[in-house]
DNA sequence: CGCAATTCTGAAGATTTCCTGAAGAATAGG
DNA sequence: CCTATTCTTCAGGAAATCTTCAGAATTGCG
């Protein structure tokens, strides 16, 4: 596993670094705020899980923390500090942090919290999307390509097919999609719904494909591929 | 969210019931371990957090959740304990807890705690649920698969198996499975049960198997394995 | 064996859910 | 302010599903 390390004080990192290397993870180290930032922000991809000291220099670990959530990543972290009160360890979650070990700590805890925030399973969302042999959806763009041409989707519609496609091979309540998808609440009853998943099939899945927008009668939807 | 609370004072377990649904959660309640146990895994398809008390009466929570964890349910568990020695807290840790909140807390650190464990992405376990050696039915996908090809049932019929499966060699009354898969109240008579039994039975008890849909004659059917 | 209670079965009617086309409402861009 | 696009609503009809019913089959028991 991949472990982004930041923390100025240089003797606390090198130990910590040596236990997490002893457990098999490898570790990339930043020892103030910009430069993890910077890290972070460039390895978000690769990354398991980050350990980062909350007093930092130049950027402090939850200022740190809340730009990177508020940019989706979702790295889990683990916050360091000496500042152990409630309410700084209340904050410290409340930044987007996941964990937040009070200084001094015991080498086993840390190893237990990492574990235990490592061995949760990773919600990566890679960006293009195959539904069958030949369409093909990138979130990134917002566009569709049916047999390698595009196809242009409404907004609306995009999501849909894009929540579909995240899913595919799962049955998607009509709840999760209005929930996801529109502004409604879950429980609320819209047709439009249905008016878009027939505008999606009309556009996309009229032939015969390795792939077919089904409904499930009495609950929704699913995306279903070979 | 739906939380199940295992903690055997009633005092402490009433004042979180409260802030909790104060936050717009929904919990259930066990106080002791093995009613604890028995709710976690009928209902974990429906939980999204577990908090549990580490001394509980009959089964102590890291039992219970080492016992859950080895039946591969991921519902992320949040211990309370009045044991804080860094030792115990590891051994939270290593049975599959996910964060371990010492008694006394504060509600604010407690409600923290549990927004970040909820926050994180689900553990998306295929609760597959095997029937014999060639059926298998997915709660998930609202999908039966008999040898490997998938069977089409209809919402009432795949409500019907699920109870029964998820109850496989115990005998479900009839009345039990009017009130769980029908609106009809449970000592309500009808014979659309019988029509759907009849319909499974046809479209996935017709050969041989290492189970069958069985009925106990006077009190309800059993799905009985080997 | 014969009877009564219970369950099974096929078919038809009732109900729910979904699809569809078109028209009205909202929104964005010029 | 006008236009084009998109979204939502509505209503009729189609399809899938659920329930009911009546007769047949099965089971348990004296």
């Amino acid at each position: 596993m991949n472990i982004l390390l930041i923390e100025d004080n240089r003797t606390l990192a090198k130990s910590l670094e040596r236990v997490l290397k002893q457990e098999g993870h490898t570790v990339e180290y930043a020892w103030n705020g910009t430069d993890g930032l910077h890290l972070w922000r460039t390895r978000a991809d690769h990354l398991d899980l980050v350990i980062s000291d909350v007093m930092l220099p130049y950027l402090d670990g939850l200022s740190l923390c809340k730009t990177i959530r508020e940019e989706n990543i979702q790295t889990p972290v683990l916050f360091l500090s000496a500042l152990g009160e409630t309410h700084q360890r209340v904050e410290g979650l409340r930044s987007g942090g996941d964990d937040y070990l009070i200084k001094p700590f015991s080498m086993d805890e840390l190893l237990a919290r990492v574990d235990a925030l490592l061995r949760r399973p990773r919600a990566r969302v890679p960006d293009l999307l195959a539904l069958g042999t030949d369409i093909t959806l990138s979130l990134e763009n917002n566009s569709v390509t049916l047999a390698g041409k595009e196809v242009l989707l409404t907004p609306m519609e995009f999501r849909i097919l894009a929540y579909l496609a995240q899913h595919k091979n799962m049955t998607c309540t009509r709840g999760q999609l209005l929930e996801n998808c529109f502004e409604h609440s879950k429980d609320q009853w819209s047709n439009s719904l249905e008016v878009h998943i027939k505008n999606l099939r009309r556009k996309l899945f009229s032939k015969q494909h390795a792939c077919s927008l089904q409904t499930v009668r009495g609950i929704g939807y699913k995306m279903a591929t070979e």
